[in-house]
Parts: C-alpha cells; structure tokens; sequence
RNA sequence: CGCGGGGUGGAGCAGUCUGGUAGCUCGUCGGGCUCAUAACCCGAAGGUCACAGGUUCAAAUCCUGUCCCCGCAA
C-alpha cells in the first residue's frame, strides 16, 4: 500500500503536537493549511501561526487561505490530491466541496468527548462547568459543527486544581496520540465509525472578554471553576475603586458575609465573600500592572476589610 | 506607525504637573520581649531614581532619543 497523501489543518499551538506526530511517524504530509499571518497583539505585529512555524522548518508547503471557502483555496487544496485531510484545531468551517476532496475524508480531533462539548472552546468550558474529566474525540467531518461519526475517543480525568491552560497542554499532547491510534486503525481496516446522539450534546462556544466577569452572588465554586477555566484567557476579573483587576487564582475560604465585600487581607490573600461562602484572591493583576501574589499586590495597594469588588 | 500605563534599595508602590535633604508597606540583618511565633518593640544595612544625551547654579522631577515590561484590543 503506497504511503497515504495526508494534507493536514490547524492552525494554534494545540494543533503542533498532532503536526509533530505525523512528521515523527513519517507519514506524508504534503501540505499544511493555516490561517493567514495576522497583525497581533502589542504594536500590531505580524504573527505566524505555530502550525505555519513548525510546518516550515520541516519544509513543508504551507497554504494560507484568506477564506477555505473560496473555490480558489478548494482547487488548491484538491491539486495535492491528499487521500486524507487532518483537521484540528483549524479555525474556519469547511465546506462540503472541501470535505469531498479526499478518498478517506477528513478527520477531526477535537478536545472534548463528543457529543458533549461541540465548538469552538471545549476545554475552558469543561472547567467552567466543573466537569471532573473530558478527553479527545477523532472523528470523520461532516457538514455540522462537530457532528461528524466518531472513531475513537480517548478520556482523562480533570484534578480540581487543574486550569484550562495546563489542561489545553495535556489535551493536546492526547490529540496527538488519538491521531495515531486512528490512523493505525484505519490502516488496518478496523476503524468502526459511530453515530453521535444529537440529545446527549452540549455546546462550547467561543470565549468573550465579558464570560471572564465574575459575579459575586454566585456560588464560591462556581467562581472558582471560572478563575480555572478562563485561564490563561480571557482570564477572571472583576473591578476595585473603578479600576479593572484580573484575577489569576483563587481558593475557597470558610467564611461568609455581602457578596463582593472583602472580608480580610494579608500575606494569606483576599478573602472576599460571594453568593455561598468566601474565596481567598492568591494571584491577581491590576491593569496596567504584572500579575502578583496578593502579599506583594497588597505591598503596593491596600485593600480594608469592607472594600467591595465590582 | 492601533490605544494606554510603567521602569525609584531584594519585592510592590509614592514622589514627577508646581526642579532644590530618597519616602511608604514588606523583606533582609542585629538586638529586645515572649513558653513560643510568620506576632510585637528598638536599631541597621541596602538605591549612579532603566540607559544615553540636553537644559539648569541645581534633574527621579523639564526636553530629545534608545531599550525593556504591562493593560486594552485581537
């Protein structure tokens, strides 16, 4: 069997590992496809997605599409005649021209264990919602966000310290090997594609700025979940004396009191009250300001028991 | 040239507008108190005020340039 034309996708660092493995296994990648270098942050720079880094260096053609859409990117992609396209991560829908183009169809790896968590950000929200474990769902694409047969699913557990950040890490490093392991499968012949039950789903949608604000009535845990699960963005915030500050960790305290209102603050932290019981503030930023513990934060801005956050 | 804040002893900040002795909360070191302490009291060390020019009798402070950090926005 003469070695399989595989055109891969993706676009942040979550999608490298994926990229990484078929390289190492030396599969044929014979293109990858990126989004285009946008003007990012500071200064407006031009930055190249991690995905156009890693596939340079290994000198791999790299296809930046303004919109996958257009017939021109479509001909494009079919001109490498791929037998297999590698979707993770990508950041545009594709269309069902695109998804015809190759013999074996492309496979997704998403970050959540489908049908549960379809979209755009399903590791933030498995946090936010407290779920206690997730994983990585291959499947083969259709038309639908999300809804394609699924093939293999890989689970793990969520620690109750963990943060979306170093869960994205694990996640990706898992995607990689669900990949593998489907492409061994499909190799051999033994892939067994399943329906998703469309009443189990659940959606992720993309993360606001404005998902990050914490609402003090509402239960510690539920604030502790969101501090979790918006890092490293958008991040947790609320406001103090009109002033906007990101809040970076936090752990649940004993006491209680009017929602927002600091009852305490030292080198410990910032135990402000919520909607059921207290959390204690440990790292937080004030804008225009680095991120601190709360002993050195409080070194340069003192927060009385009674101030209240916003 | 997307908008904005900032670089001051080891940490975080004030002081800059209205030039003229280097300040605050901590930390460190020494001493005291205490059964004891991360608590309290007394004392000390530690800074060419990011860097380079300029203005001035005098610059952390005013002017010009450079480097670095951060918030917003994505």
């Amino acid at each position: 069997m003469p070695p399989l034309r595989i055109i891969f996708m993706g676009t942040p660092q979550f999608a490298c590992p994926t990229l990484q493995m078929l390289i190492d296994r030396g599969e044929k990648v014979v293109a990858a496809v990126t989004q285009p270098d946008r003007p990012k942050g500071r200064g407006q720079q031009m930055q190249q997605p991690p995905v156009k880094v890693l596939a340079e260096q290994h000198g791999i053609p790299v296809l930046q599409p303004q919109k996958v859409r257009v017939s021109e990117a479509i001909e494009e992609i079919r001109s490498y005649r791929p037998d297999l396209i590698v979707v993770i991560a990508f950041g545009q829908i594709l269309p069902k021209a695109l998804l015809d183009i190759p013999r074996l169809g492309c496979i997704n790896v998403h970050a959540s264990l489908l049908p549960e968590y379809r979209g755009a950000a399903p590791i933030n929200w498995c946090i936010i919602n407290g779920e206690t474990a997730t994983g990585i769902t291959t499947m083969v694409m259709d038309v639908g966000l999300d809804t394609g047969d699924m093939l293999l699913k890989k689970k793990i557990p969520i620690s109750p310290e963990e943060t979306a950040s170093s869960l994205h890490d694990r996640l990706s490093v898992l995607g990689a090997q669900a990949m593998a392991e489907t492409l061994d499968l499909l190799r051999e012949g033994k892939l067994s594609p399943e329906k998703q039950d469309d009443s189990l789903s659940s959606y992720a949608p993309m993360l606001k700025k404005e998902m990050g604000e914490i609402r003090w009535d509402s239960s510690a845990s539920s604030i502790l979940n969101l501090v979790r699960g918006m890092t490293p963005w958008p991040g947790a915030s609320t406001k103090i004396d009109g002033k906007a500050l990101k809040v970076h960790a936090v752990r649940t305290g004993s006491s209680s009191g009017a929602p927002g209102v600091v009852l305490s603050a030292g080198k410990d932290g910032i135990e402000a009250a919520c909607g059921d019981g207290s959390i204690i503030i440990e790292d937080l930023q004030l804008e225009g300001k680095k991120r601190l513990k709360a002993a050195e934060f409080l070194s340069g801005f003192r927060i009385e028991p009674g101030s209240t956050f916003s």
